[in-house]
DNA sequence: CTGAAAGCGCTTACAG
DNA sequence: CTGAAAGCGCTTACAG
C-alpha cells in the first residue's frame, strides 16, 4: 500500500544534498554535452535511447546528466517532435462523483505513460466545449479524451477533422463516439438499466418511475431507453412516469415531490445516477415513505456514498479503474488504435433499497 | 445562464465554413507574414499588441491571421518566453468532494487568465508528492497550486527553493503555507469548529466526540484543535472521544461502530468533513439510534450531499468560488504577490442533524 | 558509433 | 514604426 501517514511526508525530497550548482539557470543538453565530452547529439541519443552508443560515452554522459541534475525542457522536446506531452481530459462534470472518479484514474494512467493530464471541465455546457475547440490546437496536445455524458455528437465533426490533420489522438469514455472514427471506452447503460428494471417488474413493481432522462444527456437518454424497453415489454409503460427536470441531487428530489404533489402512484424508482436516487429518497422520507417499503430505489453507477445511505442503495456497478486502463493501452499500443468499441459491463448490486 | 440543452450542442463549430488550406500542417507566424507581406518581428507585435504597430500593417496582420485560421503554436512561445502557460493543480484526494469542486473552480479561474490546468492527484500519498516534485521541473510551469490538507510541510523546503530558482508561483489553498513563503488561502478551522463544539456544549451535550483527526491531516488536526479548545474549556475533553481511524465515509462509520462496542456515552459527534458525519449517521442508524434525538451530528464543509441526507446534515460552510478568485487575482497582479495569508470565514449551516 | 548543422515556431534586443 | 537576425533547448537526418 501507499504510505500515507504523517512521517512519510517528511523523507520527501529532504535526502541528500542538492549538487552545487554554479549558474542559476537549469542545465541543458548542451550543459551536459560539454560536461561529459561529448556531442549533443549523442547526449540526446542516450537519453532517449534512440540509438546505440558506446559504453563509455553512455557513462559519461550518465554520470553528467546525474551531476547537473539535468531534465529535458518538455517544451523544446514537444516543439521539435511537433506535439506536446499532455493530454486534455474533457469532462461533463468534475462535481459528479463519477467524472471526479474517473479523471482520477484517467490521470493516473496518463502518469503511467509519462503524460500529464490537462483537466477541462465542461459544467455541461455547450459554449465551454465551444471554448476548449478554439483553444486546442495552440496546445499541440497528444490526445483529447472527451468523458462527456451530453449528446455532443453534432459539434464534433470540425475536432474530428482537426485532429486528424494535426494527428492528435481522440479517444471518448462512457459515450459511443465510434461512428466518428472515435475509439470509445463505454459501459453497458440500455442492458443494465433494463435488467435492473425487469428485476423491479418481477418483484411486482409496475409504477416505475424513470428519474434521469436529462435533457441533452446522451447517456442519460440510453439509460432510459433501458428502462422504457423493459417497461413497454410489461405493457406498463407511461409518459407519466418519466422525470428529466435538474442535474444531481435535486433532480431525484424534485421529481419526486412533483409525483407526490400530483398524487401518482408509485411503487419503485429507477434513478439515471446515485445522485439522483439518493434525492428521491430524501424526497420519500419528507413525505412519509419508507424506502424500500412503500417506493423501492435503484442507483446508477455505484459511487461510494451508495454504501452509507440507510437504507443503502441498491445500484448498477461501474468501472472507472478498467476504463482507465483500456485509455492507457489505447495510447500506448498506438499501432492498434483502431475506433474500436470496449463495451465494460454492469451488474446489479444488491443492497437494502430495493 | 450557461446554454445546457441539447440544442445548443448543436450550434458548436459547425457555423460557418473552414477556409481552405493549402498544405496540412498549421499556419506558422512566417506564414503570416508573408501573406501579410511583413515581418516576422511586425506579426508578433501585433498578435501580442507588444509595440506600436501602423493600422495599415495591423489590419493586414490581422486579415492573414483569420484567412489562415493561424493558432500561434504554445510550446514555441513558452520555450521562447522561458515558462510554460500552464499551472499544475496538486490535490490532496480528487475522489472528496470538496477537491473536485474547488478543482472545478481553479480550472474555471486559470481559465479566465488564458492559462491551462494541469491536475495532479496526490491521493494522500507522499511517494506521489516527491514524483510530482521530480518531473515539475522539467515542465517549466507557470505556477503550482498546492491544495493538500496532508501535512507536506516538512518536506517542501526543496520545492520552495526550486521555484524560486525556476520563477515559479507557488501558492497554496487549504492549508497556511506562509511560513515558507508561499502565498496562502485557507478557511477559518479552528475558530469554526471551536464555535461549533461550543454550540453543542450549550445545548448541553458534554459526551462530543470529535471523528477527523485524520493522521498526518493538517487541515483535520487544525479542526481538531478547535474542538479541544472547547471542550476544555467546558472540562469535557477526554481523548477517548477522539477518533482518527480511516479517510472518508469509512472514518465516521467505523469510529461510531467502534464507540458504541464500547459502550461508550455519547451524544454528538463533530465531524471532520461532511463525509465523515454520514458514515458517522449510518452507523448510528444501524444501532438504531436517532439523529439528532438520540446523538446529534455536524458535519464540516457543506458539500451538496449534506442538504439531501435525511436528516439533512447540520454543517460549516465553505467558498471553494471565492478560494478560486483569490488565487486567480494572486496570479493575475503579479506585483501585489507577496506571501500573504487569505482566511475564508465557516459559518454554521443549522439542518436537522443538530 | 559519433559529430556538425539544420530547424521546430516563436519573441526580443538591436539597428535603422 | 519596421525588419533582419539571434536564440530559447531540443532531435534528427546527413556525413563520416
Amino acid at each position: 500500500m501507499m504510505k500515507t501517514f504523517s512521517n512519510a511526508w517528511q523523507t520527501g525530497l529532504s535526502e541528500g544534498t542538492a549538487p552545487s550548482r554554479d549558474s542559476l539557470a537549469s542545465a541543458t543538453v548542451i550543459d551536459v554535452a560539454r560536461r561529459a565530452g561529448v556531442s549533443l547529439a549523442t547526449v540526446s541519443r542516450v537519453l532517449n535511447a534512440s540509438a546505440v552508443v558506446s559504453p563509455e560515452l553512455r557513462d559519461k554522459v550518465s554520470a553528467a546528466v546525474q551531476a547537473l541534475e539535468y531534465r529535458p525542457n518538455l517544451m523544446a522536446q514537444g516543439l521539435r517532435k511537433g506535439h506536446s506531452n499532455t493530454v486534455a481530459l474533457l469532462v461533463g462534470d468534475i462535481a459528479q462523483r463519477h467524472f471526479a472518479e474517473l479523471t482520477m484514474h484517467v490521470q493516473s494512467s496518463l502518469e503511467e505513460l509519462g503524460a500529464s493530464l490537462m483537466l477541462y471541465n465542461l459544467g455541461h455546457s455547450a459554449a465551454r466545449l465551444k471554448d476548449f475547440f478554439a483553444r486546442a490546437p495552440a496546445m499541440r496536445l497528444r490526445g483529447i479524451v472527451l468523458a462527456v455524458s451530453d449528446g455532443i455528437a453534432p459539434s464534433l465533426a470540425p475536432l474530428v477533422t482537426e485532429a486528424r490533420r494535426s494527428g492528435v489522438t481522440l479517444a471518448a469514455i462512457g459515450q459511443d463516439l465510434t461512428r466518428f472514427g472515435i475509439a470509445s471506452i463505454v459501459h453497458e447503460e440500455r442492458a443494465a438499466c433494463r435488467r435492473s428494471v425487469e428485476r423491479l417488474l418481477t418483484l411486482g413493481h409496475t409504477r416505475i418511475a424513470y428519474v434521469g432522462r436529462i435533457k441533452g444527456s446522451a447517456v442519460g437518454s440510453e439509460r432510459f431507453r433501458g428502462y422504457r424497453t423493459a417497461m413497454k415489454a410489461a405493457g406498463a409503460f407511461d409518459d407519466a412516469l418519466v422525470f428529466d427536470l435538474a442535474f444531481r441531487y435535486a433532480a431525484g428530489h424534485d421529481a419526486i415531490v412533483r409525483a407526490l404533489d400530483r398524487g401518482m402512484a408509485l411503487t419503485a424508482v429507477q434513478g439515471g445516477s446515485d445522485e439522483i436516487a439518493a434525492g428521491a429518497i430524501a424526497a420519500l422520507r419528507d413525505r412519509g415513505l419508507r424506502v424500500p417499503e412503500d417506493v423501492a430505489i435503484v442507483g446508477f453507477g455505484d459511487i461510494e456514498l451508495g454504501a452509507y445511505l440507510r437504507p443503502a442503495l441498491t445500484t448498477l456497478s461501474s468501472h472507472p479503474t478498467l476504463a482507465a486502463r483500456h485509455l492507457r493501452d489505447l495510447f500506448d499500443g498506438k499501432g492498434t488504435t483502431r475506433a474500436d468499441l470496449t463495451v465494460l459491463p454492469r451488474s446489479l448490486v444488491l443492497r437494502g433499497s430495493a
